[in-house]
DNA sequence: CGCGTTCGATGAACCGGGTAAGCACGTGAC
DNA sequence: GTCACGTGCTTACCCGGTTCATCGAACGCG
């Protein structure tokens, strides 16, 4: 059951080993008969070039990694991580290159596998997301020279490149649909305040407010947990100045608002308008289905895979800017109560 | 930026390659003074063992495989994955081991991944999840010789060690907690009917019901998107017979009944009583929340992870049954109306 | 015919660790 | 004084694939 050489192969053939190496690889310097005699064999018995041979001789580990730092039980609720991946994979595929994957609890435990992965040589480099304001991992990749890519806002990713969208381009153009649908009172229920994307959205919703002459509103924050969700928009609709609609920064929590909303007997959408960020099919499924902003996560998922192998290759490269999350108008929002509360 | 080896720390410990690889690795052969030294040098420059070198020298990949084959798209919203995948994670951390992933789009895409990872030496084994009845990956991974742990029941698995939960038993208690609730009229919205376990399901309902005296109910099969449930409870409430109570295989098709059932105006209980098969923080964030069979698949992930790993040293594995799902009640269930359709 | 060139193939070194065998030295017993 | 035995370390080779220097044979050409 022992897994077949090139020694094996270049016994059968009455070859040396090199001649194996070079005509299983198309390189010159064995006539084309016994190339094809070496790979009728190969084929035959069925050889595979094991890995860690290859990649004690300097080529690549042929994987590359992605840590994600999330609590477990909040990770299977977000479709956007397994969207990511299978971009991921989608990219890798094709170059039968593998994926690393860990689940960590906190920056450290991740800047410990980092550190680990290259150390063993277990990766050619590594995908970063969910990036804080001044991300400890950033200066770790940028000392280490390991290839890295960061999914996000190049202000957060200091020389690392990035695969980002404009989120204030995104959140104005839901301002903009709110306000032209008469909203003057506009709240969000925003993620974590510590990622950086959630400080580029928080910016950007307040600017489009005053562009657009709206009122200030309360921005609270959550972990992007249903209840957490819940809460704030308990809270957000028991205030005396109740919104007329409501932005959430992903599907779950605009979800767990729908339902509060629903128990505090607001019809959605004629009492309560709600946008959720991340489209997926949840939004689609719910009633009313939720305005949401959609954007290809896959394919940020497979450019940024791309953008690892090519500077693992060596080339010097340069972030990449993915489409602007978009829109799509469901039947979640509509025009504020006539009576505005 | 060049990794350090152990003939680095060799030159630098005024000792041979021989004597630091002794003294790293906790074997005799060198004094607690020299030792301590080469350790300390050791950790210093940072040094890891270069898992390709080890791996050449027999020792295994220190990372085992898992291969998803559902399209992208539905993966997303299945909390079921990631909570899988956080439980290896979990059990294999301990260990240091890694996981690699790879998300394919069929079976043969999924043997061609395992025979390249086995013949590539990149895995010491692997998990197979979502078997069919007779599935073709069993006999592959037999005949490879390849460790390999199934996550189903044991009747799919063949003599490969199988992680499973009486799923039979799970539907017997939800199906007697609807009859004791007073319904007759019980449906079912089921997975994919290739999954061996939707049809360990499907016989366990209809034995349920004929057990408990009542009515036979038509069994629709979707392949668990919230578009497919729908369509499958429009045309099971529209029907002469309307069922009072419908158990779904997975949360985001019981999302879409609930949407459905609210569309066409029945109320949930009152009119009709919605159960879901895995419980997630989805079930919790609708209104009225679902009544769902919970169990820990985290829990199941770490066991099959350690199974695999055991079986990769060489022990000899048997299956373990985990608890059967728990049926945890919640508003989406009740009485059936007085008036029954 | 002799010489240089090209082709096809070989042998050996190399990557970074692991490990069996061997060797020098010190200790203790007789 | 010698022999046996540990201890502590070195030497050398292994794993499987890549690569470079080399080499013999065939070939072309003057």
């Amino acid at each position: 059951m022992k897994r077949p050489t090139i020694a094996d192969i270049a016994r059968r053939a009455g070859v040396s080993k090199g001649a194996v190496s070079y005509a299983l690889n198309g390189r010159p310097g064995v006539s084309e008969e016994t190339r094809a005699r070496i790979q009728a064999i190969a084929q035959e018995i069925g050889w595979r070039p094991n890995v860690a041979a290859r990649l004690l001789t300097g080529a690549g580990a042929g994987a590359i990694g992605l840590v994600v730092c999330r609590p477990a039980r909040f990770l299977g609720v977000e479709p956007f991580f397994m969207e990511l991946i299978s971009g991921i994979e989608d990219e890798l595929a094709a170059r039968s290159c593998a994926l690393m994957l860990q689940v960590v609890a906190g920056h450290e435990a991740e800047i410990a596998v980092h550190r680990r992965w290259w150390g063993e040589g277990r990766v050619d480099g590594v995908i970063l997301v969910d990036l804080h304001a001044d991300d400890p991992r950033v200066p770790v990749m940028e000392r280490l020279g390991m290839p890295a890519v960061v999914i996000g806002h190049p202000s957060a990713s200091g020389s690392l490149p990035a695969v980002w969208s404009d989120e204030a381009a995104a959140m104005r153009e839901v301002i903009e649909h709110l306000a032209a649908l008469g909203h003057r009172r506009v709240a969000r229920v925003a993620g974590p305040a510590a990622l950086a994307h959630t400080a580029i959205r928080d910016a950007a919703f307040t600017e489009s407010l005053a562009a657009l002459g709206l009122e200030e509103a309360a921005v609270p924050h959550t972990d992007y947990t249903g209840e957490a969700g819940a809460r704030a928009t308990r809270r957000l609709l028991s205030s005396r100045a109740r919104p007329t609609a409501i932005v959430y920064d992903n599907d779950i929590t605009a979800l767990a608002g729908l339902s509060v909303a629903r128990e505090m007997r607001l019809e959605v959408p004629a009492d309560l308008s709600i946008v959720a960020w991340d489209d997926s099919p949840l939004c689609q499924v719910v009633r009313p289905p939720l305005t949401a902003l959609t954007r290809d996560i896959p394919a940020s998922g497979a450019r940024a895979a791309g953008l690892v192998l090519r500077m693992a290759a060596g080339e010097e490269i340069s972030g990449v800017e993915d489409p602007a999350a978009r829109l799509r108008p469901r039947g979640s929002t509509a025009p504020p109560p006539r009576t505005a509360p």
